[in-house]
DNA sequence: ACAATAGTGTCTATGAGACATTATTGC
DNA sequence: GCAATAATGTCTCATAGACACTATTGT
């Protein structure tokens, strides 16, 4: 084989949750330069011997803990201007995780500072790198993802009423949608839902059913989004 | 900055057309081990200060000569699995590209034997490294995104007509559409495609009118393919 | 006139969205 | 009973799909 120029690889991780009302986004702050104080994604190298999403899951535990259940990893793209990094080549392959409410780390292990940030305010935090165009593309991914996939159960727990993940569809798109078209457009969906048997007890109103995820991974019909021209 | 791991990173090339009334792709055979005589995406190294986009377009322009106009080209995803290559650790990035049906060659420049191959008969071309998969991960997206967006036109010449166009999602998705249903849904989109002013002369029958792409990257609504459930 | 292809119109079924109504709980 | 929340039903409009029809060319 010919000489060939050598890269550093990394994996860095735009982690979506909904809580306290918004989109979140983990966020790490740098305690080296470059960058130094600022804000960024978590990840790291990968390793020599390491395949790709697994250096994700691996960084994605150790900043989180988060192993079970395993939650939605996807890969989102690979950025490799040049200049990236000022110190030397680096191509970084993002890959986007899901994961619903949990009370997780506000701390990381190796992070100096580890936080949830609303995605909305995320470009005043003048991010590290390239990394405010990655936690764009993330969150556009989501958003889109959620229209035609069954995604938007990744952020529920493992059994979850239908207004809460008509909040999730709410909040990530930042838009109301009537609870009662929603209502009948998820149970109708083949597979997007799947009753559990059970209900929620205790609360005011109504006991909600309560669903988990079923087993369709892309949605017919999809979710549609209301459009400017409409 | 800490040790890292080296890494080779390359491109690798899917480029579809349509043509011959077949998706077809355009594969090079391998002039050197591993995997001698095989059939391969084309491809190559990644230059120490050059851009991701600009290496696939490099390599694009190698192998087909295509420069203008700007052939459609995205990101597709990257392959990293740590004996991908028997060789040495190699991350690949993987981009798609769609070109019209062009006389471009039936030979690149740096590779032994390039040729246009059915997408639908690559299985049985038992390709080089995990490349097989890559296929199968493109041809997957360029159909999907024909539902939702205005891709289908790059596969079309500047100029147009109603019916190539339908050619084109016909041969990409392997089914038949109402010819006029399509075309009241095709120019009843907006910016999906544009009326030249110029109609096709010459043939039997009457005359088609010719459009070229609009501006709409996103189709609202998307034309949507049949479902089994319907 | 006729074949051939392009383009428009009509009908029906389905689904989205607006919104009324009923159901089931706690207090 | 009343408040609160869940779930279902009704109506209207838009659009997909099936398919009849009209338009415009060459021979």
């Amino acid at each position: 084989m010919e000489e060939y120029p050598p890269f550093a690889v990394t994996v860095d991780l735009v982690v979506l949750t909904v809580r306290e009302e918004e989109l979140k986004i983990l966020l790490v702050r740098r305690g080296v330069p470059p960058y130094e104080g600022r804000w960024a994604l978590p990840g790291g190298f990968v390793r020599i011997d390491e395949d790709l999403p697994a250096a994700a899951a691996r960084e994605l535990a150790e900043e989180t803990g988060i192993r079970e259940p395993a939650p939605h990893l996807e890969q989102l793209g690979t950025y490799g201007e040049p200049r990236r990094d000022p110190r030397q080549r680096v191509v970084t392959v993002a890959y986007l995780a899901l994961l619903p409410n949990l009370s997780i780390p506000e701390a990381g292990s190796d992070a100096a500072e580890a936080q949830w940030r609303s995605v909305t305010r995320v470009a005043a935090d003048r991010l590290a790198f390239d990394h405010h165009k990655i936690v764009t593309d993330g969150v556009d991914r989501a958003r889109s993802k959620l229209e035609y996939t069954s995604l938007a159960t990744a952020f529920c727990p493992p059994e979850f009423t239908i207004a809460q993940l008509r909040e999730v569809y709410e909040i990530v798109w930042g838009r109301e949608l009537d609870a009662r078209n929603f209502h009948r457009k998820v149970t109708g969906t083949v597979d997007f839902v799947e009753w559990t048997g059970r209900s929620t007890e205790g609360g005011p109103g109504r006991p909600a059913r309560l669903f988990r995820a079923g087993g369709a991974a892309v949605l017919h019909p999809p979710m549609l989004r209301q459009r400017a021209d409409n």
